[in-house]
DNA sequence: GAACAACATTTGTTGGTACAAATGTAATGC
DNA sequence: GCATTACATTTGTACCAACAAATGTTGTTC
């Protein structure tokens, strides 16, 4: 059972509004914590992921921090320290820019991109078990209803 | 705009489960930062909180730390060290039970009890705000996708 | 060209998460 | 009663988030 009253262990009733919320709480672990665990097995976290796959959808042209921070899933991250750690694992290049000197470029490695491609049949892999359980229209609906409360 | 595309900046397009799971994790984000910042003007955290509500909702009784931990939000949380930053602020009491002295009881103080209910009014017409938007029926909907995802 | 603002990154600090190990206490079996 | 086990909490470490401040660089204005 994976009710709200049973993970809280509360049978309190609960307007609909924090009914919501709650289980957005509860479902947004639920599913960072399946990640992580994934991703452990690689000895990468989520966010670093997301910083690897930011710099492939690059296609060799290097990427300068602000960038990388704008399109990161978490924008108030420290990309900066993200990329101090990728750069002990030889995942990522950097040097900074000569134009520019303010700027520094970020490249994907092939130790990188290696990585990547032995990650991501796996990772679709667990997203669809994620959803095994649902239908295009409810997948559809959800991601609306999500949205919509980013309104 | 608050599509997910212009969030992580990015046109491509995902399969139906990746979608839905970035738009979990930003939803749950955006949630998270507003209850944040809100939170913020008490000079509590979220995590916080949660900890004073569980220790309210106890109406009297102590509660010692693994059922605090139990029906916190973020079950891995380090509630001891919550309980740390708690004491500081004098809103809870915390003393070694005497019938066993592995555990520890923990009340809310007036002050806290106080805080709650300078609070709650005010969450409250935040998260009616965050769902002004919705039908009784969409939430409905929205709790039990939700709900589902974490089957 | 010196002062100033704008930009890009780095550093520092506080708070929380996740997990493992250590500590202290109580209950159990022999 | 002593060792073992289970229990409850504490401590330690590594990582990420959130935010402010500092640093270094470039561009602009007078």
């Amino acid at each position: 059972m994976s009710k709200l009253s049973s993970i809280l262990k509360s049978d309190a009733v609960l307007p609909s509004s924090k009914e919501v919320v709650l289980n957005l709480l509860c479902t947004s672990n639920y599913i960072a914590e399946k990640y992580a665990v994934f991703f452990k097995q690689f000895e990468i976290t989520g966010p670093q992921y997301n910083v690897l796959r930011i710099l492939r959808g690059q296609k060799g042209n290097p990427a300068n921090l602000s960038t990388i921070q704008e399109r990161m899933v978490h924008k108030n991250s420290n990309a900066g320290r993200l990329i101090d750690k990728l750069l002990l694992k030889d995942l990522v290049e950097r040097n900074t820019c000569k134009e520019n000197r303010r700027k520094i470029e970020i490249l994907i490695t092939q130790k990188g991109l290696d990585l990547l491609s032995s990650i991501d049949p796996e990772l679709d892999e667990l997203e669809s078990e994620n959803l095994k359980g649902f239908t295009k229209e409810e997948m559809t609906t959800l991601s609306e209803l999500l949205e919509k409360l980013r309104e």
